[in-house]
RNA sequence: GGGGGCUUAGCUCAGUUGGCUAGAGCGUCUGGCUGGCAGCCAGAAGGUCAGGGGUUCGACUCCCCUAGUCUCCA
């Protein structure tokens, strides 16, 4: 059975049994503070299960793309060495909202295995909770008697706490769980070990297939576990495993998911698979490895320096860390296996076909850009070593081992690598040290202690008011403290509310809570997930009381000029570049806005002014705003919405309208776009692989922008003394400012020559030295440079010791001829370090030029008699045998 | 959010206790030579050493701040 045929024939069965059939939600997650990636099918569903919104559908079911690299399940170090890790993978779930519970969840579990799957119902295993002391949890005896249907008493195993009680977090919804498990060894294998053995044994062949979780718990801050209202099913399955079952394999990546990716690295390598166990590591970290970070920057998460970013730069590093060191692939080599992933998944995931060519450009970008860190690593380390070499140290240093991989991102397992090449080893305890050392340091700086919410009264979901309010009489409904780095802070949720929670790139208000003469400043609002979350810094008086909740106007109008705006700078750009542009980031902030699209070249400046000058065009025509709230996504999309990445399925969305520009958006607006004034660019640049940022502001902002500007133009008329061309005028004037200068050169040439030439006529010869000193009259110290150096050319067997002032400072320079230098052992650092105490200075250079400066000229003329003197003792001296 | 690094010519980078007339390779331009896949030779242009402040007689170099960027941790 193929892979298609498997995760189609999963969603309809669940169809088939009433369930709905949902799409997967984008890999990477936003509005959620709490995780940056999907790691669970249940994601999308999380506020239902903790109360804040109500459940669309009972049942639903559907195939959910995954990644677990952070955080609790941290897989990734685990990829590629066994046959069942990944960092992305689908999983496929069923989930009842209070619907139905244990009974069917299994029934239908059990159904879908051995029917549908036709898998052998002698090589599967249950697992239930077998209760827990501490918790004050019985054994799940429901679970277990409606597995007793159907599986005889020795395939169902009594659980752990850790194995058989799933948890969301440290609070929250929770309950226990019931896990299946297959045995898929050989019958010999069978026959001597019984499965039921190796269940949970980390056995590669007796593995989990399936866990149903029953939510009915609540896990308060204090431990507590509260039962639920009501009941929710919860269930996840392992797409790829369940593929390797029916496809007879003993690895995923021998399925039909991963094997033509794999066969193409191994024809690109020239290394047949299955032969060398490093080498087949590295194929299927490359396999791996590229699915998740391909179908991260088509969610839209680009690979960079912070955040979820950085996860996906890390997971791309590492498959390329693995195709350098077991592939020998020392040129990019990632992006060119895009073609195949597409074939793969392109038909269960079109956005990946639809975006191939900027995936593409990413990862080759990324590609490149870590070889040459690899490459200045591998330069530094070989420093290192060599320097490690020469003290006779057989040991690497592990601060060394830790300041490569912290600083410069160099792998230790590399620098082990090579350290073994050169007949060395790497400290690693030593280098373990440090990174516990730093991981404290973080935890301590990242402390922020969250306490429970203190409920004031019931409510369901909280409405957002604030697209026709500013000003609303709220309670609040619950609150929370926070401390945070020494501060602390309060989290109050209302009933309703006008403030608007950051999102969509649009900033969250501020304002005031007010109540009599009591006034509560709003810092910021913020979003996890339907939650509406005001943030402020101290809590009212008396929090049961109504108030009036007040968005500060002016930020507000601000902001709303800058989304419309960059609403028809999306629609503009898609107009003038083409319609590949596609939004990849957008902040919408009340000074400026930032926003980022494909586009594979610079936006010429010719482009840029249509751009702008097309959405100044809309903004005259002071087109009306369209909005409709609350209509089918399925509608919106009809309409020809632009929808980012990602919104989700099967709800009602929000339609932003103004004249051709029609886009899904949460966010803020203007009634009308004359309101925006005037629109500006103010820079666009690349931000990545085929992906360029624009930089523009508008309003007021735009206005400043224009007066500074034409202030500037003024004043630089005024100073020029022109009123039109200013251009012809700099230029005219830069090119008679390069003839003065050469003018002053030549000038300042003839006055050396002068000032050499008296010099000269003033010095001694004694044997081979020719000996000059004086106090020169030059004005600047670079002069004395070009003196002394000038000079040296000139004049064979040269000592010079000049002095000179200007700013009423003194600076000396002494200057000997390098035969001098060698054959007399004179050195003009001595000499200027032992006269410059005289002129209340001190200075230094090379053997054979220094200089000194100093506070008194009336020392100088002394200086230089010492100088000679100092010069005259040394070469006699030597002289004199 | 915290720690560390980096920012020097168009590009990639050197620059060792503060004093090298700020350098190299590639690229560009000019001239000459040349039947060859990155042609050769000679020469030139190109730098507010990220920005700001400080210490010092003197700062690319030391200290502080800001910005950008990289990297690790959370």
């Amino acid at each position: 059975m193929t892979s298609t045929e498997v995760r189609k024939q999963f969603l309809d069965y669940f169809h088939s049994r009433g369930h709905e059939i949902v799409p997967s939600a984008p890999m990477v997650v936003k509005n959620d503070p709490t995780l940056m990636f999907t790691n669970a099918g249940m994601n999308q569903f999380k506020d239902i299960f903790l109360g804040n919104r109500k459940p669309q559908y009972p049942r639903v079911a559907n195939a959910q793309k995954c990644l677990r690299v952070s955080g609790k399940h941290n897989d990734l170090e685990e990829v590629g060495h066994d046959a069942y890790h990944h960092t992305m993978f689908e999983m496929l779930g069923n989930w009842s909202f209070g619907d139905y519970f244990k009974k069917e969840a299994i029934r239908m579990a059990w159904e879908f295995l051995t029917e549908r799957m036709s898998i052998d119902p002698g090589r599967l295993y249950a697992t239930v909770l077998g209760g827990d002391a501490a918790d004050g949890l019985q054994r799940d005896d429901e679970a277990a008697r409606y597995w007793a249907e159907n599986l005889p008493a020795d395939h169902i195993l009594d659980g752990s706490k850790k194995d058989n009680f799933w948890e969301m977090g440290d609070t929250g919804p929770c309950g226990p769980c019931t896990e299946i498990h297959i045995d898929i060894r050989d019958e010999q294998e069978r026959d001597k070990v019984p499965g039921k053995e190796l269940v949970n044994k980390d056995h590669p062949e007796v593995i989990e297939i399936w866990n149903l979780v029953f939510i009915q718990y609540n896990r308060k801050e204090n431990g507590e576990l509260v039962p639920l209202p009501v009941n929710h099913v919860d269930t996840g399955m392992g797409f790829e495993r369940l593929c390797m079952i029916m496809q007879g394999k003993k690895s995923n990546y021998e399925t039909d998911i991963f094997m033509p990716v794999i066969r193409e690295i191994s024809a690109m390598a020239g290394i047949p698979y299955g032969q060398d166990k490093g080498a087949d590591a590295a194929m299927h970290v490359v396999a791996d490895h590229l699915r998740a970070v391909a179908f991260s920057i088509a969610d839209g998460q680009l690979p960079s320096n912070n955040k979820a970013g950085y996860v996906i730069r890390r997971i791309l590093r590492r498959a390329v860390r693995y195709g350098y060191t077991y592939l020998k692939q020392n040129d990019p080599f990632i992006y060119r296996l895009i073609p195949v992933l597409v074939q793969v998944m392109g038909p269960a995931y079109p956005e990946i076909t639809q975006q191939e060519e900027l995936i593409t450009r990413v990862i080759r970008e990324e590609e490149r850009a870590f070889l040459r860190t690899l490459e200045t690593g591998m330069n530094k380390l070989e420093t290192v070593i060599s320097q490690s070499k020469e003290k006779k140290e057989r040991t690497l240093d592990g601060k060394i081992a830790f300041e490569l991989y912290d600083t410069f991102g160099f792998p230790l397992d590399l620098t082990a690598l090579i350290a073994r090449e050169n007949d060395m080893d790497v400290d690693t305890a030593g280098f373990n040290r440090e990174m516990q050392e730093q991981k404290t340091r973080s935890r301590h700086a990242a402390a922020q202690d969250t306490s429970d919410w203190v409920e004031l009264q019931q409510a369901d979901e909280v409405t957002f008011v604030g697209y026709d309010q500013l000003e609303t009489e709220v309670r609040i409904v619950k609150y929370r403290k926070v401390n945070q780095k020494k501060k602390e802070y309060y989290h109050l949720v209302f009933d309703k509310t006008p403030f608007y929670a950051e999102s969509g790139g649009q900033v969250g208000d501020t304002g005031l809570l007010e109540n009599g003469g009591e006034k509560i400043h709003i810092l910021n609002t913020i979003r996890e997930n339907e939650l509406i979350i005001h943030i402020a810094d101290k809590l009212p008086e008396n929090p049961e009381v109504v108030f009036t909740a007040v968005v500060n106007r002016q930020k507000r109008q601000s902001t709303a000029n800058n989304h419309t705006a960059t609403h028809l700078l999306h629609w503009a750009l898609r107009k003038v570049l083409g319609t590949h542009v596609e939004q990849k980031g957008s902040l919408v902030h009340p000074d400026y806005l930032r926003f980022d699209f494909s586009h594979f070249r610079k936006v010429t400046e010719e482009e840029q002014v249509k751009i702008a000058s097309l959405v100044n065009e809309k903004i005259r025509e002071n087109i009306p705003l369209k909005e409709l709230r609350d209509i089918p996504l399925e509608e919106a999309r009809a309409m020809g919405a632009m929808s980012l990445f990602g919104e989700k399925y099967g709800e009602k969305v929000r339609v932003i309208r103004f004249g051709e520009s029609v886009e899904l958006c949460g966010g803020t607006h203007v009634e009308s776009t004359g309101r925006i004034g005037l629109f500006l660019i103010v820079s666009e640049n690349a931000v990545a692989a085929g992906i360029r940022r624009i930089e523009a502001v508008t309003g007021r902002k735009a206005e400043e922008l224009v007066f500074e500007r034409s202030r500037l133009l003024d004043e630089l008329k005024s100073l020029l003394k022109v009123n039109k061309d200013i251009p012809a005028r700099v230029k005219e004037l830069l090119e008679e400012n390069k003839r003065a200068a050469a003018g002053l050169e030549e000038c300042n040439r003839e006055r050396l020559v002068q000032v050499k030439d008296k010099l000269l006529a003033a010095g001694e010869t004694m044997g081979d030295v020719h000996l000059v000193h004086g106090i020169v009259d030059i004005p600047s110290s670079k002069l004395m440079r070009d003196l002394a150096f000038r000079m040296k050319n000139e004049v064979p067997g040269l000592v010079m010791v000049a002095g000179a002032v200007f700013d009423g400072k003194p600076i000396l320079a002494v200057m000997i001829a390098d035969e001098i230098v060698r054959e007399k052992e004179l050195d003009a650092r001595e000499i200027i370090q032992t006269v410059a105490s005289e002129i209340h200075g001190g200075g230094g250079g090379q053997p054979f030029y220094a200089t000194a400066g100093g506070k008194n000229p009336r020392g100088l003329e002394k200086a230089i008699n010492t100088a000679v003197n100092l010069v005259k003792i040394k070469l006699g001296k030597e002289t004199t045998p």
